[in-house]
DNA sequence: AAAAGAACTTAACACTGTTAAATTTTATTG
DNA sequence: CAATAAAATTTAACAGTGTTAAGTTCTTTT
């Protein structure tokens, strides 16, 4: 028996968890500004600088969760892709599946998609694009849309513009309702329905 | 000569007219989180109660620009509106406005349609709804809408909901554009032809 | 010149993220 | 078991934040 494992289902790093759990939670339900490390420290009953020594710093942190959103998503597009007859019919569900995912966790979109002020910092950018899981995201999406696009004659660049395009309709309605929750937008699965399919039936 | 004009063109309240063009400047250059109530006050040349002589709190200083950003869009929307031959025309141009302001300005349409951490409040919602210029703004895009559906037989959710999710499309280009502006979108004017002649075209 | 009012500042409170240094706890060795 | 090494955790502080009560200075009016 090595060292490492003392007990089978015992957790690689416990404190690490428990940090990441709590943390997840507090954001969630009261936003990255609001949560202090202090707060953070005492809801799992350890000094501030501890978490320091799991984290170089609260965006590190914030990041680590960003990765589990980005790592969840990825999930869904698989098991879409690999479940849908048409391309056209996978990207509509992998677009709902992005509404669907940002209203059920607010702030783990926001810091994913709409990036908090604090970690807005120039040149550096530490979001989906620097990240493999982002990345991979990214791109099975522009592989969708190149696939709806089969029959066309259509350039790398015209294959990227309708990509965009077709996450910027999906990525605006998820942002409005998150910013605006208490606005009257009318019927959700209509609205969800128009916006994604006015923008992916565009396509052609 | 009354008490309350000294000179022709004395501004009526000098100081704060001073503090929201330092604001402006400072929270566009480096977004909100990172200009303190003390840096300001330093770069003024005032200390840093005195702003608050003059403005409740950091978020109603904030507030004050939001209010600005909405009477700028709102005069363009209007000059749009009294200058284009169809509705259809004249919604294009009117989103096509919205991405172009929020690339001009990226902080001022962070604050007005994308609300920082700091100020998101559970309940409570001073944003375009609350603001009468930014519910003028809407009713004015809602009524574009109408008028473009003219010929159909559409209720009133049908209305909405349509208009609900030409701005999602547009609004999400831009919250894309301003969140990652460091990133290959592809040719600008296209990407947003694309976007907004996908929304706009889906009406019918 | 004295009194009243406005404009502005000082000094503090209660926070924040972060870190160097000290301490306690745990594990390993002789 | 006792001594030592290593890991885990905390204390105390720094520099910064938004905000405000109380005090001061300046300006205007009488």
């Amino acid at each position: 028996m090595n060292a490492t494992s003392k007990t089978m289902d015992a957790p690689q790093q416990p404190l690490r968890m428990l940090i990441l759990d709590a943390a997840r939670k507090l954001f969630a339900e009261h936003g990255y500004a609001q949560v202090s490390m202090r707060k953070l420290a005492t809801t799992i009953g350890y000094s501030p600088t501890t978490i320091y020594h799991h984290f170089k710093d609260k965006k590190e942190l914030f990041l680590c969760l960003t990765e589990e959103t980005y790592r969840d998503f990825l999930h869904h597009i698989n098991k879409i892709l690999s479940s849908s007859k048409s391309p056209k019919d996978a990207l509509k569900k992998i677009l709902h599946t992005l509404v669907d995912m940002g209203l059920e966790n607010p702030s783990a979109y926001r810091v994913g998609f709409m990036m908090e002020s604090d970690l807005i910092t120039k040149g550096e950018t530490d979001s989906f694009q620097n990240n493999p899981l982002g990345k991979t995201m990214y791109d099975r999406i522009n592989k969708c849309v190149k696939e709806c696009m089969d029959g066309k004659t259509a350039s790398e660049e015209d294959i990227l513009v309708t990509s965009h395009s077709v996450i910027a309709a999906a990525h605006g309605l998820t942002s409005l309702l998150i910013t605006y929750p208490a606005f009257e937008w009318g019927k959700l699965e209509r609205l969800k329905k128009q916006v994604i399919d006015s923008a992916v039936d565009a396509i052609g």
